[in-house]
DNA sequence: GATGAATGAGCTTTCATTCAT
DNA sequence: CATGAATGAAAGCTCATTCAT
């Protein structure tokens, strides 16, 4: 296997240093992640965590330096997600859609971003809770997610003054929240139900500030 | 130091049980409501409620089996203070007010119960975070919350079908907490500012399907 | 003793509150006090204290906000100690006699206040050391041992200048640091004689400084 | 696995074994003797000292079977440093110096050691802390610095009895150690009066047993 | 041999809960 | 019943040491 000098025989060899240590990194995350949805905040201990990811304690806090270093990384791949999330769901024509298309786009943009990386919604809703300093985190990841969004708002309705789009990208921002929050307990039909729902009641607010002429 | 067995010769310093240990319980909950104001749900330890309350905590131990049930009864409390507040504020001709001036009402109702009882706001939201057991406490909580409004709803538009209704009324529950639970970080113009807005989006929301015949 | 209401049979009844906890604390640094000479500096633990006090480590923690604490409150004990057995020692008309008789005073005292209380000599010693936020203590401990002798060289010498005066003490502070340092590894009568040469060793030093008319 | 035969054709590579694991042995005890002085004893860790040493914690582990082992490696290395500078310092015909000017002699050489190895002092130091089995090491070390002073005294002044001059050394010994350890905390003015002190005390002190005739 | 990721015992500290008084 | 000292499981984190590459 380790073969060290001539043939490398089945492309496996040496997948040394870096790429070792970041799959464990990922594989912490993950852990990290997926403790989140299962056992909540309050539970999520670092040894869980470490042996959740198949690791030991100490392998943990070689890559971190402390509880707040994992959910700060957990926050930054959110918000990566989001990025990449948001950015192909509004290309650039999205400018010219409807109020409630955009809002349309942005749930479902969130609930995928949930979808993919487990543990989202709780870094997105920590801002209140607040606990063990994942606050920070999740005020940079609140701003990552509602930024894309003011920008589209703001070119898109110009004569709208900042502090109207402010308050609104804050409903928007802690509505979204709630529905993340609670999906949790209910069935997939329901979530679906509420998501419409979300829909529906965000589309009709923004729809009154910023689509004042279509009355 | 009362020996109050013993001796107590004449039977006279009767100092009803009851009461007293009424009085205990009171204030262990109200410590224990403050304290959930002030330090906030991670930092909330039985024996900081046992000495707010001014007592020790083995007495809170003798009153309450456990953490969790000093939260369960303090839920309780909100409920009664919430069908309170609500059955006064939703008044018999209430019924014929329009949607929005139930959704007012009712925000204000909230706003009142939680200013009123402090630490409200958390076990109101506690669902999702359902951090030691607070979980059903809470649940049960929304319920009571919600039931005064699903009535006067139910009456007033016998037209608008039990599942339409009942989803609506999630949708207020949830909305009215991302209220509560964000208003903490809050200058009270900011407060005051949102509370408006929370009233607008559930006012569109909800005479979308309530009032059809409005529009 | 407490005697709170009427007979208290044997007298043993009810050492209540404060001397309950006062003989846990004293335990606690009695324990950690031996453990110091028997395991040394490094080795000390809370757990270790707390197990050979025959307590929890709850109970330390009860008391001591954390370990450098224990430390602490032991450098307090030992400069009590050390203030009683000084002030004993050199009663007034000691300002009369020679250097060689404070140095012998001195070093006998400390013998002293180091069989009385073990663990003295890490403390005193560790300034050098200073792990976990012994040095403060240790320090003032220091200071505590060698003000009463610095008064004395004030009184007895008013014409050697304070800088003089200063840099003997230190020099005495040290070398009887020596002593104690060493000593744990020396059988007694070695110690006895070492004492005697540390004596007069300081004995000429100072001599050399604060008599000089006897030259 | 490093296949040192069968490939590395044409032997030019010789790199001798012996070389390279000389350096590293000698970079690790270096490294360690700096941190000694960076960090002192209770902060030295493995890691650290292969780190500033420029090789890998395993490395360490290849020469050094332990942490302990590291450290009596380097006192090893300090008695050599020690031998050599005191022997050099101690010609032959210092046989005829004064006691003085030998104290001042070997003061000076102490501090040479130290000022040359790093570390030197918390090793020569540590027989009274001996954390992590750094005792035995020491004492050897002891044993080695004293050794060239107890025959020169034994050859200039042979009718000292040993044991008188036994008791001597040791003052010698402590009494340097404790010059040295505490001169990390103080300013190099402070340090050179210091060492001056120590020198009149342990001058005088040993003037007082090995010239007699003095007087 | 060299490397450094991995390991886990052990340390300090917290806090829900018990129990002797 | 009231009290609060006592308890100890468990959490976050460190670091000497091992081992696969």
């Amino acid at each position: 296997m380790s073969d060290s000098s001539s043939s490398t025989p089945k492309g496996s060899r040496r997948e040394p240093r870096q790429e070792r240590s970041q799959k464990r990194v990922a594989s912490i995350l993950s852990a990290a992640g997926q403790l989140l949805e299962e056992v909540g905040y309050a539970a999520l201990t670092t040894n869980a965590i470490a042996q959740k990811a198949g690791t030991s304690i100490g392998s943990l806090y070689q890559f971190f330096p402390n509880k707040a270093a994992v959910l700060a990384r957990l926050a930054d791949g959110f918000r990566t997600e989001v990025s990449r999330t948001l950015g192909r769901l509004f290309s650039l024509e999205t400018a010219r859609r409807s109020t409630i298309d955009l809002v349309n786009l942005f749930i479902d943009g969130i609930e995928e971003v949930q979808k993919r990386t487990p543990g989202f919604r709780y870094l997105f809703s920590a801002a209140k809770t607040d606990e063990a300093g994942a606050g920070e985190a999740s005020e940079e990841l609140e701003r990552e997610i509602m930024g894309p969004l003011d920008d589209i708002l703001a070119k898109a309705y110009p004569d709208v003054p900042e502090d109207q789009r402010r308050v609104c990208l804050r409903m928007i921002a802690e509505t979204s929240k709630v529905l993340l929050a609670n999906a949790r307990h209910l069935d997939p039909a329901t979530q679906t139900m509420m998501r419409g729902e979300v829909k529906r009641m965000l589309g009709l607010y923004l729809e009154s500030y910023f689509a004042p002429e279509l009355r």
